[in-house]
DNA sequence: TTTT
DNA sequence: TTTT
């Protein structure tokens, strides 16, 4: 059992790559994750790693700033270093990615009204398609 | 072990009541959960309860429609209807309850905007302070 | 976002049954889902519901009083019973099934011990095959 | 939100010390979390920090080797090395601790039999007693 | 209808 | 009895 449920802000826009042999789509981005009984503003910053179509749902919809949930699991690390030293790494690795702060109705922002993420750092908000999250894995849950 | 997340909206506003005894304060309210791979728009309807301050914290900052994030554990329970039935229950206790669609900055959506919360079927928008979530067991973190 | 995680023993053997039109096996049980600070021995009765392979090795390799984790997602619906009225239910639709006291070397319990769970009131504890939970959605992880 | 469920082994005896200032226990052990699809058996190594009396519940009833299931929090923070070098760490910060494989007659598995874990290189399995896991924060749910 |  |  590894399972975790994330919901923070990235610190940057998400990066887009292919796996040279299998063309598969990996993005990675960090999430800054508030620390609720913190008195000083801290946060968590927790590398995430997501995969295939939803990675690059995460290329497309995500930006510096934006509000994301993700579920998944911790994958453990580490690789050598220029200095031959070993580094340990930590990441999240999302089996889930939620878009939390899109345009639609549904928040009741209006959606065409700018909505406010055209910020100079970070690219737009591209028009979220209803049911966009639609994945291969579509399990028929039957009943 | 039992542990539970959950991200969705509310399907009315939250009530909050007192138990005559303690005075320690209660709100229930319902989530709608959507189902992520589903083709006609479908959810779960999960009942959370809260207790303490978070429950005051809930009925002022929550309303109908509104999005929010909960953790917390299964509880199930049982009573007995007029028919003398017995009605099998399950909720969702929630230890943490978070505001998805607050306005402030965070979300570089402005704040003062008005955030367009103000619907005529739920209470608006209030503004909800930094930090609010600090709550009765700031737990110490020493390093 | 609906995701659950639970650590609890069963109240019964599992059942087993096929979906009629696709042969898709389901199986399904409750759990009794200790509470942690509850002075008298109190529970949760949760019912799991699971699909496929896993399934199928949950009729295998569980039993009541068997402890077993489940990650899945609560999932509501409802039906009218003999008389007409609607009843409400709730489960926990499982994606994955851990089977938490088997008998291996792992555990340092050496295996053909017997286990002592040969009880009476269930079946006996049948060896598990290493890996067995290798499944379809084998996914490759490429790092 | 932020929030971690994990089950895994412990690589090595939990470690116990007291914080200076507030004489607050502090344990800390890896757990090794196998993952479930993966071919050769891989496992994350996955730090953890407990905290108070579960600290010392910690390293009482745990040893290497030892199944325990944690629910927690992600925590990252950095400290520089002797090189001068920052170095990135990744802990995760424990809400809850279960005994997995406690000797006690709950997992029928006799209790008195010695249960196999006096294994030379760890300490041998002390009796848990019932209900040890009963905390300061008793929370009285009031139905 | 509940497990240990 | 359901939200967007």
């Amino acid at each position: 059992m590894n399972n975790v449920v994330l919901i923070g802000r990235l610190t940057k826009d998400p990066e887009l790559r292919y796996i040279p042999e299998s063309q598969n789509a990996v993005a990675t981005f960090t999430l800054a994750v508030d620390r609720p009984f913190a008195k000083d503003k801290q946060a968590d910053f927790i590398r995430i790693t997501v995969f295939g179509k939803q990675a690059e749902n995460c290329e497309k919809f995500l930006a510096k700033g934006r509000l994301a949930g993700v579920q998944g699991r911790i994958q453990t690390g580490s690789y050598k270093n220029k200095e031959g030293a070993t580094v340990y790494t930590t990441d999240v690795v999302a089996d889930r990615v939620e878009f939390l702060d899109r345009g639609d109705k549904g928040s009741g922002m209006g959606g065409e009204s700018g909505f406010g993420f055209d910020r100079p750092e970070s690219k737009g908000f591209p028009e979220i398609p209803e049911g966009f999250q639609a994945l291969e894995d579509d399990d028929d849950i039957p009943f």
